[in-house]
DNA sequence: TTGTAGGCGTTATCAT
DNA sequence: ATGATAACGCCTACAA
């Protein structure tokens, strides 16, 4: 049977508000009486509701994330992001409510659902789209909620790698290593960072003096199996680039896939590289070369630039740009 | 401004159970009522809210589960539960609560403010102690929840994998492989996995005819780290083993580095094996010879298991055991 | 077909 | 120092 504030005020014989007071440490309650009761409460196990205290003062003491169906729970990405909130939200006391679409539901119904119902008092975005619905949306009902990546239009709190720099980066890598014909394997551009990205393509070629050749530059969805196929693609040309770009490191693992599939030599024969440094980087069979972008870190960073939005604090920093770092491992050396 | 049932009562001018009857599709309601009714619901862009109901309902469509302080929040164990978890929730429609201790709570002092507080409608417990006080806890009120792992007393679901084969057959490939000398970094004895891996590492030592060294038997506590530092105590051995045995993936990774430090090379040098074949483990170079437990499925599966047993359905197995899978890669090749 | 009333468990306000 | 009352937003007997 549960224990409610009902039943120690019938147990002790004073009021359900003298009972909450007491163990509230109000200190307008008699010191026996709230001994008494405190004893009570222990003896009974007495645990508040929370969902009732939740109603009351219209705060869950909760954020959230929603993972895209499409991402599906196992996408790295997600699960480094996700344990950085998830360790920063601990910090301030906060629990981590994960929510995915259900199998019908639209995305934008997860955030209706979510932050209409209140079941959370902010929430992190990652992902974010080229006119994102869901900014529209948080910012019209003027919701808490801090964003991975950035938005051009509006302030909102947000955590950013500089994409840009990150790619011009491996393109001059790649070119310092010889490198003439470079296919990228990019993200669709409804992706807000795709346009990032891609602009350090185009940059990167431009200054460098090459030439961007449309055959080079192919699509995949942010998937190993995407990158695969998209590899086949470039690697199936008549004049096959030497390198390829992927503009995350699930696609680089999958073009590096493909081209050991056709008994080439990620590094030597074919150059890969990818961006994020998820931990399979590191640990893929070469190492791959790859733009970092220190996941956990931005996670925690954003949780706790939510919470303090939550409290009403003030943001030190309210777009914070990190420089992202370009870890050279054996899947881009010449052997 | 929040919209409310009784906004829409208002607004419509009928009362708040009239919208509320309406809104659920109830059929005592007139079918221009509700028409009226749902046009302004919405207009206004009403979402219940949860937590009222939720507190109404008294359940609250959510599972929750735990994370210990111990393994933080970026155990790859954890977050590929996580996500086996969390995938099968969300195809129920249910939501997936984390909950990491604060600072200074006591890990079954988490279980009582959640559990006690209903603040989920059941609990995915991992990591079972002998004696496990969350067990009995759970287990005193009668509160739904699964285990991965196994629990003598009581019946209660659960989902394991047998420790005890997994285990015997890593030692019988390391045997296979000439190895005579071999060094088990264990967990600690009050982890129950513990008892059953190392019931396999007697077993097998004494059905092979090899000795029991204590000097070979030294304890890790699951992190890379201790991994490390146990090898490192093995290594130093006047005798030092020719293979190690870890009794988890992440300790066999920090033996790995422990290994390579001295100059060894894994596999030709000293063997290694793990247990749990975290993604990290085929990545690791060499690749870590592990024995296999699905962690994600056995999450998805616990997850339904759970929410069966929140919804009254009958259960088809109790307690399923999981055969494990010895993967054998080149950290246990002699090159 | 619609409305009134009560309660889920908590906390805040206002009397006493 | 203590208690009665109301309210958070929802749902559901029961009454009309």
């Amino acid at each position: 049977m549960k224990i409610t504030l009902r039943t120690i005020a019938e147990e002790s014989g004073f009021s359900i508000t003298t009972v909450s007071r007491a163990l509230a440490g109000y200190d307008d309650v008699n010191a026996e009486t709230r001994q008494h009761i405190i004893e009570i409460a222990d003896r009974l196990g007495y645990q508040p509701n929370l969902t009732a205290r939740h109603l009351r003062s219209q705060q869950t003491n909760t954020i959230g994330m929603i993972i895209p169906r499409t991402a599906h729970f196992s996408d790295p990405f997600y699960m480094e992001l996700l344990s950085g909130v998830g360790r920063e939200a601990s910090e301030y006391g906060y629990d981590l409510l994960l929510s995915a679409q259900t199998r019908s539901e639209e995305e934008l119904n997860s955030y209706r659902r979510i932050v209409g119902g209140s079941r959370v008092d902010g929430i992190v975005l990652a992902r974010v789209l080229v006119n994102d619905p869901r900014i529209d949306y948080l910012q019209r009902q003027r919701y808490p909620f801090v964003v991975f990546g950035r938005v051009e239009s509006g302030e909102c709190p947000s955590v950013d790698v500089d994409g840009t720099a990150g790619i011009r980066q491996v393109i001059a890598h790649f070119v310092a290593n010889g490198h003439r014909r470079i296919g990228v394997i990019r993200s669709s551009h409804a992706l807000m960072f795709t346009g990032q990205r891609y602009a350090g393509y185009v940059q990167a070629m431009e200054s460098l003096g090459l030439p961007r050749v449309d055959a080079y530059e192919v699509e995949g969805n942010l998937t190993q199996q995407s990158g695969q196929d998209a590899a086949a693609r470039l690697l199936d040309l008549p004049e096959p680039p030497t390198a390829i770009l992927a503009f995350n490191d699930l696609m680089a693992l999958g073009a590096m896939a493909a081209v050991q599939q056709r008994g080439l030599t990620v590094g030597a024969d074919v150059a890969v590289a990818g961006f994020d440094d998820i931990s399979a980087a590191a640990g893929a069979t070469p190492p791959l070369t790859t733009v970092r972008q220190p996941i956990h870190d931005i996670g925690s960073r954003l949780a706790s630039m939510l919470i303090r939005q939550i409290q009403g604090q003030p943001l030190d920093e309210f777009q914070v740009l990190v420089k992202p770092e370009l870890i050279i491992r054996a899947s881009s050396r010449r052997r």
